[in-house]
DNA sequence: TTAGCTGCAAACCCTTTGCTGCGTA
DNA sequence: TACGCAGCAAAGGGTTTGCAGCTAA
C-alpha cells in the first residue's frame, strides 16, 4: 500500500520516483531530527546510488508539501522530522545534544496574546529551550 | 572616557584599536538588529579601509565577551545588537522583516518550568513570534 | 620592542543549480 | 512518448582563516 508520502506525491501530480520513497521512509523512521549529511548517509544505506543533491531536493520538495518540518537549532545546519498531528517545540540538551519534544498550551496561549497586544497576528513561532540534566 | 565596549576590551587585554572602536560603536549606535554586511557598510562610512573579516573577528571577540548578542532570525545570516539589561525575545513582522523586542514574566516562567518538570535546569531559550499586523 | 591585530584572498561549509541523460506515468 | 527527475560538478552565500605587514601597549 501507498505509504502517506506517496499518496501526497501522487495528489501533487509529482512522480514517485525510488529515490523519493527511500529518502520519504528513510525520514519517516527516523526518531530523532537528522540533518541532510545523516538522511543521506541513512538512505544510502538502502541505496548507493542516491546524491546528496537529490536528498537535499527531496526535502525541499517535502517541506514545501508540508509532509516534513525544517528547523534549524543553531548549528548551522538544517535538520528535519516529520509533520506531526500535535504542533510540539524543543528542549535542546546542550551537554550532548539530544532533543526532547514538549508542548505546552499555555506558553502557545500567550504567544498569541503578546502578538495581539503588539498589533499583530500570530502566523508561527520557534521556541527552543536550551538546557542541561537535573543530575546525572 | 573610555565607552563601556573599550573598558571591557581593557579589562580582557585586548588592543583597542581604532576598527574595534568604529565596529564597536556602530553596534552601539544601531536601532535594529544588522547582519555583519551592514555593520560593515556603516562601520565604512566612518573609515573605510576597515575589511568585512575584520567585522567578523570582531562581532565574534565582542559575543564571546558577551557585549553584543547574536541571532538568528532564519534568513541565514546572523544579526546582532548590543547586550541589554533586560533579557527580551523577538517578534518579527513577516511582511517586512520589522523586528519587535518583547518580554514577558510568565512565558519565561512557564518556560523555567517546563524544562524542570522534564528533568532539566534551563540554561537559555530561543522564542521569535512570526506575525503580521492586525490591519494596515 | 613585540604580541596581537588587520587586510587580503583563498578556503570552508552548507545548499542550490545548470546540464545531460534517464525513468515514471 | 514526454515531461519530470537524478547525478554530477560547479557555483553561491555566509563565514573563517593563513599569511605577511602593521600597530597599540
Amino acid at each position: 500500500m501507498a505509504s502517506r508520502i506517496e499518496s501526497l506525491c501522487i495528489e501533487k501530480g509529482l512522480k514517485m520516483t525510488g529515490q523519493r520513497r527511500i529518502i520519504a521512509s528513510t525520514i519517516s523512521e527516523a526518531e530523532d531530527h537528522p540533518d541532510v549529511e545523516e538522511i543521506y548517509k541513512r538512505a544510502a544505506k538502502n541505496d548507493a546510488n542516491i546524491s546528496i543533491a537529490t536528498v537535499y531536493r527531496t526535502v525541499r520538495m517535502l517541506e514545501e508539501a508540508g509532509i516534513i518540518e525544517k528547523h534549524d537549532f543553531g548549528d548551522g545546519k538544517a535538520r528535519y522530522e516529520e509533520s506531526s498531528e500535535e504542533h510540539h517545540d524543543h528542549l535542546i540538551n546542550i551537554k550532548n545534544g539530544q532533543i526532547i519534544e514538549f508542548h505546552n498550551d499555555e506558553i502557545e496561549r500567550l504567544q498569541e496574546e503578546v502578538a495581539k497586544k503588539l498589533g499583530y497576528k500570530l502566523i508561527g513561532h520557534r521556541l527552543e529551550l536550551y538546557a542541561v540534566p537535573l543530575k546525572e
